[in-house]
DNA sequence: TCTCTTAAGCGAAACGTTTCGCTCTATAGG
DNA sequence: CCTATAGAGCGAAACGTTTCGCTTAAGAGA
């Protein structure tokens, strides 16, 4: 069996609560101190954490949901939280949902079972039904990238509709009019605010959006190739690509290079997120960047401060802002 | 105060030994089994785990150590695993290291301190130095990728001799002599089983595997960029380059795209891992592609498997076998 | 009818912490 | 010298399960 506190206690001849109060820095005379941890590092003496969590409700791990585990957008943020979290004494319990509220229902109650401290998660459900379990149950929530109405939680989001207003404005201030998009799900909130921004520079510039110039993907690659392929058939004139997320802008890739079409000279392109992609491809890539550390460390700080905030004040939403980083991607036309 | 057991007794009217049995799969009358079933929706009762773990020493969680979490051979590894292990009722819980043994053995005695069942890891230090505790303690142990020597614990490998050997082997059939390789780390055994099956490669032709083709990089996009660059200034004759791992890949055509280097016209290329890249490149690249699912499957199962396991009888070591997967980035060269 | 067997249920003890409320000692203030 | 105060230490109870060993009831076999 394993070293308790009490073989501890007996060794050095303190009581079982002295020992309690030394592993949870409380005043101990410096002598007993030196006596405790001999004893504790000669006995190889571990907190038994299902017997401290039984007391303390506490498990010190946070639970995070995502849709992809393979989403390079998800994991890169995933990296950074961990490391502040775990700097902190806390673990990460990770579950992928595979863009499926059913199954992130599952997993969220899963953690819930699992009795997590906190929940971090980048919701695929609109109505964020699956945060009501851990709510009710006063476990704090923090949300990343995605925002769900009529639900008071924390969260940290990008600027979804600036980020797609400026590709787009810029892909329009180059000449092009015939501006394709592909967007994520018509259900999933930043897709929507991307979507926004398209529709919003072409109105800033007095131009109006056409429908057959919207296509929607569901985040992968598969669907970026897809979308690019039904694009080009509904229009002829297609002369510029905004594509929303990294996944998609491979997709969109592999499908135009199929095609034998040329970036920038037949087709300009406006990708999203990862800057090793943008540098990879000839020509280098025109992208939206992320602010991929600083989304990770606000979700962090704001889960940090949670966990140890007896009484909830008002919700924390902190909007981030994107980069327009430029390669050689779009080409100007003359009009 | 949540429901616990208790209520569920009094409610039913049923002894606590009862509700236990219940819950733990034992026979119990089925009008019990419905009564309890009825109290545990309406005061909508939870295990607590804590106590639970504290009786069974059973946390029903795995922790997962790796290198790095933005490497996509990891996480697409860990999205397997933990959909199988999730679907079996545990969870994991994920520490990333850094590539950096002294994080591997302080994320290692975390894992072991929060009561992991098991430990899965992709280990960074030769020796293995960190699973030194958790095997002490009876925690069972996969490895990932890559063998500790000298120390007998389950592992699911890849034959990463005869995937090197094979792509040089396909290159020296095209022409190609003058064949730089870019290795991993020199003390990780991967890195070394690839380098292996390069010089193998040269051997069984007759030829010899000159030293200032090698170069080793640490397995990230910069040390690719930096060691091609080095490769070339050694080697004005280079006609064709072997990179060991994905992100060194994408660093290594980073820089022949800055230098304006044309593939295959000026230099054959075969790279490693993920088949997304492969096509998106210009032109699609050949590559050694490692089978992911299979080695997460084989991980998950043993793991499992060694779960329930109370003797533990030999380690089993897996070893797997990659594809070579023809692209348009290696040309003949006329001798 | 009696005995034996099996199924089902039961209470109490135990797991290893934390914490409440208490005691003891030493020191300072008057 | 006496008392008040603070610092340090202490034991016991409690957290919510699982499990051991027991009892009871029901049914089968003779």
């Amino acid at each position: 069996m394993a070293t308790t506190i009490k073989d501890i206690a007996k060794k050095t001849g303190l009581g079982l609560a002295t020992i309690s109060k030394y592993l949870n820095g409380g005043n101990v005379l410096e002598e007993n101190k030196i006596a405790i941890e001999e004893a504790i590092k000669i006995l190889d003496f571990r907190v038994n954490e299902f017997a401290r969590g039984l007391k303390t409700s506490k498990s010190k791990t946070i639970g995070v949901v995502i849709p992809e585990l393979s989403n390079i957008f998800c994991t890169s943020i995933i990296t950074v939280i961990e490391d502040i979290l775990r700097q902190n004494g806390y673990g990460i319990l990770v579950c992928d949902c595979r863009t499926d509220e059913k199954l992130e229902y599952e997993a969220t109650e899963f953690l819930v079972n699992k009795m997590v401290d906190g929940i971090i998660s980048m919701p695929v459900s609109k109505n964020g039904e699956h945060l009501k379990l851990p709510l009710s149950k006063g476990i704090p929530v923090v949300l990343i990238d995605r925002k769900v109405e009529g639900l008071n939680v924390d969260a940290v989001l990008v600027d979804n509709v600036a980020a797609a207003e400026n590709a787009v404005e810029y892909l329009i201030d180059h000449g092009h009019r015939e501006i394709g998009i592909i967007c994520g799900p018509r259900d999933v909130f930043t897709s929507h605010q991307r979507q926004l921004g398209y529709s919003q520079a072409f109105i800033k510039k007095g131009l109006f959006p056409k429908q057959e110039l919207i296509e929607y993907g569901d985040y992968t690659v598969e669907s970026g190739y897809e979308c690019l392929k039904k694009l080009l058939v509904k229009n002829e004139m297609l002369s510029a690509l905004f594509v929303t997320n990294y996944e998609m802008t491979l997709g969109a890739i592999i499908a135009i290079n199929e095609l034998s079409i040329k970036i920038p000279e037949q087709i300009s392109l406006i990708g999203f997120d990862n800057m090793h992609l943008s540098q990879v491809v000839q020509p280098k890539l025109t992208i939206i960047s992320q602010p991929i550390h600083q989304i990770a460390e606000n979700v962090a700080h704001i889960m940090l401060k949670r966990l140890v905030q007896d009484k909830y004040d008002e919700a924390q939403v902190i909007n981030l802002s994107t980069q327009l980083i430029l390669g050689e991607s779009v080409l100007s036309k003359n009009i």
